[in-house]
DNA sequence: CATATATGTAAAGCTTGCTTTACTCTCCGC
DNA sequence: GCGGAGAGTAAAGCAAGCTTTACATATATG
């Protein structure tokens, strides 16, 4: 599944460790979601969207979308 | 984590069968949304919020909230 | 050059999400 | 009373998400 979650990171010049700590997940966790090698969980992808302040759709493409 | 799965799939008065199958995902795995057992993964929440036509934070709460 | 910061990746291990099969209970219609 | 539909639940097993530890590479800055 797609994301965007790097280009908004990027864009608040935050680190990839930086994300981590204000989400409460390792910092491989964030690295293998802007990688793509897997998805978030729910509440986790609750929680990015709710720090970037963004409706989830907007960060994370719905399954089979072109 | 709460949901209004329920809710939404009896307004349209659909057995839990009858979602599962349109959602490609056992019966067994509606019901223990439902019954909030586990919560979905993010691509098959996505799926939910689409098939019902609202955004996705309005059938699932963010984490911590009241 | 040396050190620090940012990122990528890997392995092992635990937890969660989902499957299949199967059994139970309730409610409704005949 | 019986049968069927809808729902709840359980166990076993596989797949996915996340952790910790660790090492590698690149880039920047002293």
């Amino acid at each position: 599944m797609k994301n965007r979650l790097r280009n908004l990171r990027a864009s608040r010049q935050w680190s990839q460790a930086d994300l981590a700590k204000a989400l409460g997940v390792s910092r491989q966790t964030i690295n293998a979601i802007e990688t793509e090698k897997y998805d978030p969980s729910l509440p986790l992808a609750l929680k990015i969207a709710r720090l970037f302040e963004r409706p989830l759709e907007t960060i994370f493409d719905s399954p089979d979308d072109p």
